[in-house]
DNA sequence: AAAAACAAAAGTGTATACACTTTTGACGGG
DNA sequence: CCCGTCAAAAGTGTATACACTTTTGTTTTT
């Protein structure tokens, strides 16, 4: 884990920004985040700089950063690439599956039903993304884990924060179906419940655009 | 297409390791290649951080930056991922197939020939990753394409330099066997076409490390 | 002669300075 | 009253400065 300054900016404002503290097309004003954070602009263009790799801040030349504002299409391109690597990996989880394997995955699926309970918004959509990362983690595969991990963070600027506590349910419920046919090593179910969780997730999109506040202190608690 | 300074010296960076004119392991050292470009650090930096985002240089803390030397691991990790996504891939590419995309594949194919005939190593080498990036375009999904893009970057870090001429006709029949089977709609082929292309080419993985050449200017022509 | 200690050189990490661009808001003409 | 003009303010882009760390090479010690 980096702990350096400059990838602490990037987790606080990653974290702002996935959880809709900071609304798309804020402006991201270098001096105010320097002073928020204590350091010089230095530190916080290396971190808007990281930001718009990931794609949650586009940078407009000579104009600064902003919160992305994705475009529907571009968010149905990230959910189509979502469905293909993760069906495919799908597949591949049912034939190294492993008791040990399954019963992580029903932890975080207890963990995810705890914070959907206690009506944990940002808590609940974090975890119902990590559930997918959680899969990759488990294959030992941390190229792709690292993968999904952007993608679901770009999802995640679009929709799930907008998910209504009825869609986390049935995310929640989802899950369990799809930990289950794993658990039974039925590879077109498991890869066809998958699909078809990613669809429903993507139906669940919501396209309101909401009045950006521009306070950024105060988004960063 | 960005061309500020900063991004031009990504590009130069980016096609000089790619082509392994820089070899794994060796110091970029931040005043030398601000000398060379004709730019401060403050630009170098930038660059620098950019291509430790795509994982092509390592950057060691109060150390400086490397060019990144992929463990066998990583490498085969980065060729599951690239099956997973690009079998899926062309499975969707089947369903929206046109004869001007075959075309426009087929057209692509011939560059690659012409490269490999003309023993144009750095040209081959491109372009036979190109193949997979432009079947991304053309499905018009960008995020798809960006991504494959990154994927192929670092394969060819691995491996597709040491790539021999006769491996290098082998991919390209294969290309040509996987435009054909999308050309006749025929999905379960072409995706097993693509998966045991992606295998051969994991099977030419040489591991033998180079002396790297510290000599940057050298390298950058 | 090998190893340890130290000093000089080179290099990285962060802050600051300054030129240049965009934004803002006031003023004057239509 | 609205629009265009222009100057001040704010903000970005790049270079430079400086503290601190690592590297290197020499000298000292055993």
């Amino acid at each position: 884990m980096e702990s350096s300054s400059t990838s602490l900016i990037v987790q606080a404002l990653t974290k702002a920004i996935v959880e809709h503290r900071l609304h798309p097309g804020s402006k991201l004003a270098e001096q105010k985040l320097a002073d928020h954070f204590g350091v010089s602009r230095t530190l916080v263009r290396q971190a808007l700089l990281q930001l718009s790799q990931h794609q949650l801040v586009t940078l407009e030349p000579a104009r600064g950063a902003f919160v992305s504002a994705p475009s529907v299409d571009e968010a149905r391109q990230v959910f189509a690439v979502r469905r293909m690597l993760e069906s495919e990996m799908t597949r591949a989880f049912v034939r190294q599956v492993t008791p040990a394997k399954i019963r992580a995955l029903k932890e975080h699926i207890a963990r995810e039903k705890r914070a959907i309970e206690q009506e944990d918004a940002p808590g609940r959509t974090e975890l119902l993304g990590d559930f997918h990362v959680r899969l990759a983690e488990l294959m030992g595969n941390e190229v792709l884990a690292q993968l999904l991990g952007q993608l679901i963070s770009r999802c995640a600027l679009i929709t799930l924060m907008y998910q209504t506590a009825r869609a986390a349910e049935h995310s929640n419920d989802e899950h369990v179906e799809i930990v289950r046919a794993l658990a039974a090593r039925d590879e077109e179910l498991a890869v066809r419940l998958m699909n078809e969780h990613l669809l429903h997730v993507e139906e669940n999109l919501t396209f309101d655009r909401k009045i950006p506040s521009n306070d950024i202190s105060m988004a960063l608690s």
